[in-house]
DNA sequence: GTTGGAAACGTAACCGATAACGATTGCAAT
DNA sequence: ATTGCAATCGTTATCGGTTACGTTTCCAAC
């Protein structure tokens, strides 16, 4: 078959055996009442031609598809590492999964474009999805998990648990004597998002450090975003002796302003970040960070929408996945203790 | 809208517009003849519904979907790379991307599941497809564009110039003055295996280095293939001085069996590799290798194939794109050095 | 008043596969 | 010989959306 011929359907089987559609039908899902022969015969014709069952017209009349789709908007490493957990969680158990990408045709209206899919999908195609970081809460017709959902959401979900992995960071920032923390934080619609600011202000508050709002930069988790917030805290004379970005990739371009700007880290300043990307081990220095296991994320979601599908899950409908600080190279104690007027810019 | 509600249909819409179907598909899809009152009517009840088409249905009915596809079996940091480029060559460009990754449901019968599911998705859902390193050639009634393809494939593809860069690596051995070159080889039957094999032969030959057929192993691309390989070439009295592994994976293997046998790399022993995946740069010492840019495969296939379903192909049908030898910590000149004019064994 | 023609809209036939249902056949038990 | 039951297989409705085609409506031109 070259490029251009029209492919090969149930019919064209069914001609050259001389059986109907609904004999084919037959044959290729096992089903029982079709003498030996009549088999014999459908396989052979099914080989000489290489037929293959179409997936979309099977979802068109099937409601079970045993395809289980992803949604996702963008390819960092952070979903690579979910995708693993997630082929790994479906492997050997008979679903096979599609990821939905989209192209960014919309730019700025692609807010919500996780729910267009997600419906254009659900409807037919898949059994149930898994919608990583989407922009809104989602809905659908058949089950969902959300890896990382907004606030307030109430569709099923796994998370890292990131009110505890966020204290940690600024108690363990505190225990080396840091008092000037600075924090940049993601977009603040997702859970995720608020949880690691709300860790950083009750780690504050709980050690009667005063916190000062205008050491908060409202980045979007878009690395890019880090850059002028990152820039702005740490060109000001009383800048922060650390700064905690609420993921690694915008503290991995903390890094960069700090070296950009003569910075020594962790001498002059520690950075710590969120997530533990590979990525993050190999910077210099590698990066302190909090360790979320994106695979454990992919694998628990993975394996809830399977039970979901099936309907034998039992379990609760949000999971959370504890965190782990990761200590590297980017912290150290400060090297001056507290002292309003310290070096001169240079 | 909760789980189990039925999905909204066109015939939903057109119930409560008080519309046939067929207004309503002319109303989404912007097509003429529908007056301006209708179309607000249609468009408030597709608005109070929420409703979505359903690309399955759509598929189904229409030739073109403006989805294209991508089917892996893997999901290793290679695979990783090529959707990177891929997803970047398709941004605004108005096609969607759906990638197929298997279950590994069928264990040994999956060898040729590329073609399944590329029959599966041709048919109907997608417009083209790429396949990225298949165990077999590949047809389709659609475009395709393979990355990596069998030997002697007939279709479309994309490739490193794995000619060019294992006889680049050869004769940078060869530079630094080794003369006993061991070779790990990929699976035979990927074109690029093939000629990063010849490349080594045509290297030696050239150099008028007789080859010794008992210093090539046969692996198949899979890590865990190297090792065996790689005990047998160093545990023999006249060990090669350097070895090259078809695959960075593979050599990563290497050096962790130079390292149990005890010897020093790149003292003892020299090891390449090839591909430069992200790990290399961190292995212990940092391995020499040959950059193919996975990225920029993914990226150059996904053009060629937006081209040839829009018909606007004019380049070749194969392109091969050019490597780059990344020297690192892993090679250095063998220790004991042999009489200059001496080709002969140890 | 009639006609022509385009605009507006509905009807029904698809697309490929599935499954409920009916029809036919074979075979054994009565 | 007749009945009963299961095995076997074809017919047809159906999934949701698209489109060729036919019908109706409306308005301008003759």
């Amino acid at each position: 078959m070259a490029d251009g011929d029209a492919p090969v359907t149930m019919s064209d089987v069914a001609r050259l055996a001389g059986v109907s559609t609904a004999t084919v039908s037959r044959v290729v899902n096992g089903r029982y009442g079709v003498s030996a022969s009549t088999i014999a015969q459908v396989r052979s014709a099914i080989e000489r031609l290489g037929y293959e069952s179409s997936l979309v017209a099977t979802s068109l009349r099937r409601s079970r598809t045993n395809v289980l789709g992803l949604v996702t908007h963008s390819f960092q490493s952070y979903t690579a590492e979910v995708l693993k957990g997630v082929m790994d969680a479906l492997s050997q158990s008979g679903f096979d999964l599609i990821i939905y990408a989209n192209s960014d045709l919309y730019g700025k209206y692609s807010e919500g474009w996780e729910q267009r899919h997600l419906t254009r999908l659900s409807g037919t195609l898949t059994d149930g999805c898994i919608v990583v970081t989407p922009w809104g809460e989602v809905r659908s017709s058949t089950p969902v998990v959300v890896i990382d959902p907004v606030r307030d959401s109430t569709v099923p979900s796994v998370t890292a648990d990131n009110l505890a992995g966020a204290t940690q960071v600024v108690e363990y920032l505190l225990g080396l004597g840091h008092r000037r923390i600075g924090f940049i934080a993601g977009r603040s619609s997702l859970a995720a998002a608020w949880s690691r600011e709300e860790g950083y202000r009750r780690a504050l508050a709980e050690a009667g450090v005063p916190a000062d709002p205008t050491l908060v930069g409202r980045g979007d988790f878009n690395p890019e975003s880090a850059i002028p917030l990152a820039r702005a805290l740490l060109e000001r004379p009383d800048r922060p002796t650390a700064i905690f970005a609420a993921s690694d990739g915008m503290a991995l371009k903390v890094l960069e302003v700090a070296k950009e700007l003569g910075l020594d880290v962790p001498g002059d300043l520690s950075v710590v970040g969120f997530d533990n990307i590979p990525e993050s081990a190999l910077a210099e220095p590698a990066l302190t960070t909090v360790d979320q296991s994106m695979y454990q994320l992919g694998y628990e979601a993975a394996h809830m929408l399977k039970s979901l599908v099936t309907g034998e899950w039992e379990g609760p409908s949000r999971i959370t996945l504890p965190t782990r600080l990761v200590v590297r190279g980017s912290t150290a104690p400060p090297k001056i203790t507290e002292s309003p007027e310290t070096t001169a810019e240079a």
